[in-house]
RNA sequence: GGCCGGUUAGUCAAACGGUUAAGACGCCGCCCUCUCACGGCGGAGAUAGGAGUUCGAUUCUCCUACUGGUCACCA
């Protein structure tokens, strides 16, 4: 046995499997010419960032556009990070999203979580046998080695790093420190390793690396093109002390078996990209493509702009739930992000679903961009300009179930009066386009529910005793039944008959020969309908609120002047 | 601090080295109009700065500035 084969059994003494029983389990997937698998591998912290939906979404698309695979892996090799429930939790958000995994961990019936595919176990929790199997391989050949120490030491290991989390580090001392702490532990010997097993202690297992700092290797990413990196000479770790591995050695061992084709992360994983080079070359694995997506960010006051964090608006998705945005229109919005030509696409074929866009790789964009709400809002106004009132009424109502209940209370009084008040301005060529999102729907219909009718602004620019006379002469000749154009006929002939001008050029050219246009007619009746002076067409209005609401609306003004 | 990205209007962005530097959102104005919304028309608004290569640079090279990321027994 070489001193290498000693090492390895030292150290894993109850792996007995080689990588290729492991391989024979994995074998190569049978899939058309072309076909990308993808992967989304998030980590069950708890919360989901919409930089995780971008990051699925492109996922999704490259595999399933490509007759692929994509599949959910759950990187919970942190146990101090996990939070339990998460993993449901995320999988139930990809899903409202239309984000649905072939394979992996998924969610049954029951919504337990529950392995699907033949690749699995997919949470690498379950896994350490398999990486150890190839830990064990690498130790056997020189690639890899312990490092000692003892609890004690470890526990101050562990209390730095949480120290140094969000601190900004002395780097020189720090690369020095990492330097010696290699050289010192590479030439350890299988002795020296047997006495400290047997001295109770844990080790970390490092690569030796057989790079050199100085040089650059040329690396492509699908989204930043060709680059330039330094060759990795760090003997970064592979397993914990725990035997649970960095994300690095998971990384090449999952994507590997698991047969990815196309790894998608976040850039802040290119830096490392040299390490994960290297751990490919070493376990003898083909690397797989991969794009690194920019970030997510936000606007800071001084301008600067600055990853989003946990706590701002529309970083979680939890955030868009709230508002009450349709989960289409949040994927629309992130497709045009994601493909600059989404949108050019989207106006040529407005009824198609985003699944026929053909999305490309190479329009991605490089840089960093901005949640843009007023962008969102826009979409998604047109997104629920093309529900039918029914849609609007039964997604309004899930939404005010969750996040309002007094609002979903009034939304269930009357469910036929909401839906005719959703179906104003609603179908046809040139639809309204009122609210982008519940919470602004609410506060866009509610005046016309009983409960949460008021004047919210009145006419105090009027001379009550106007108001009150046109009010009496309208409600003198209100008909229930009247078309839209005799009803107006009949506005119209109460403006005129009191002096209103009820042509809008002949008032514009001599406002002073007038008390007033059918416009201040209007205002009047529409503040005493909704109490607000914007509303869609008064006489659907009228229709939608009923007779009976009508009449005690107007009354009801008239009785307060 | 080392390394690696990024930088075209407020935002998202398009431009084989040759364009009056697209388009969308937002903003403003006009038209339509019972108000709003929709729709139509129009407007303001950008290549971070400096060198170099070139007949010609948003585009290629270098420098500077700014900005993001990374340098954990976290992912």
């Amino acid at each position: 046995m070489t001193q290498n084969e000693q090492m390895a059994e030292l150290l894993f003494p109850q792996i007995h499997e080689l990588p290729s029983d492991v391989e024979a389990r994995y074998p190569a997937r049978t899939l058309p010419e072309g076909a990308k698998v993808t992967r989304f591998a998030p980590s069950p912290t708890g919360f989901v960032h919409i930089g995780g939906v971008y990051q699925a979404l492109i996922d999704e698309r490259l595999a399933h556009q490509s007759g692929g695979v994509f599949y959910l892996r759950i990187e919970d090799t942190d146990a101090r990070r996990e939070v339990s429930g998460a993993a449901e939790a995320l999988l139930r958000t990809l899903d409202v999203y239309g984000i649905r995994p072939d394979e992996g961990v998924t969610l049954d019936a029951d919504g337990n979580l529950a392995d699907r595919g033949k690749y699995g176990p997919y949470r690498q929790s379950e896994r350490a046998e398999i990486y150890q199997t190839f830990a064990k391989q690498l130790v056997r050949e020189g690639k890899a080695y312990p490092v000692f120490s003892s609890p004690e030491e470890l526990e101050q290991a562990l209390a730095a790093d949480k120290k140094n989390e969000n601190k900004t580090k002395d780097w020189a001392s720090t690369a020095e420190e990492t330097r010696r702490t290699m050289l010192e532990n590479r030439t350890i010997t299988p002795e020296q390793a047997k006495q400290a097993l047997d001295a109770g202690k844990s080790f970390v297992l490092r690569i030796l690396s057989d790079g050199d700092g100085e040089k650059k290797q040329k690396v492509t990413d699908l989204i930043k093109g060709d680059l330039e990196l330094p060759v990795n000479d760090e003997d970064f770790i592979l397993l914990k002390s725990d035997g649970i591995p960095t994300y690095h050695f998971a990384h090449a061992v999952d994507d590997h078996l698991m047969g990815t084709t196309h790894v998608v992360r976040g850039e802040e994983w290119l830096p490392s990209l040299p390490k994960h080079l290297q751990l490919f070359r070493y376990l003898g694995f083909r690397p797989p493509k991969y794009l690194h997506t920019a970030q997510v960010l936000r606007r800071e006051e001084n301008g600067a702009k600055k990853k989003l964090s946990k706590r701002d608006l529309g970083a979680g998705m939890a955030d868009y739930a709230a508002l009450g945005y349709p989960s289409e229109s949040v994927c629309e919005y992130l497709l045009t992000l994601l493909n600059s030509n989404y949108e050019e696409w989207r106006s040529a074929n407005p009824d198609a679903p985003y699944t026929d866009f053909p999305f490309s790789i190479k329009k991605m964009s490089g840089s960093g961009c901005l949640v843009d709400f007023d962008k969102l809002n826009d979409i998604s106004c047109g997104v629920i300009a093309k529900m039918t009132a029914e849609e609007v009424y039964e997604r309004l109502l899930a939404w005010a179930d969750a996040y309002d209940a007094p609002f979903a209370e009034a939304l269930r009084a009357d469910p036929s009066r909401a839906v005719a008040l959703f179906a104003i301005g609603r179908g046809g060529k040139k639809p309204r386009k009122d609210f982008g999102c519940w919470k602004q729907a609410k506060e866009f219909v509610k005046c016309f529910f009983p409960a949460y009718f008021t004047i919210e602004e009145p006419l105090t620019e009027y001379d009550p005793s106007d108001v009150k006379e046109v009010l009496e002469r309208f409600l003198a000749v209100y008909d229930p039944a009247d078309d839209a154009d005799v009803w107006f006929e009949k506005v119209k002939q109460i403006a005129s008959s009191l002096g209103y001008c009820t042509d809008r050029k002949a008032y514009k050219a001599d406002p002073g020969a007038y008390r007033g246009s059918v416009a201040d007619v209007s205002a009047f009746l529409r503040v005493a309908l909704t109490g607000r002076r914007n509303s869609p067409d008064l006489h659907a209005v009228m229709r939608a609120l009923g007779q009976e609401e009508t009449l005690r609306r107007l009354n009801g003004f008239l009785a307060q002047l």
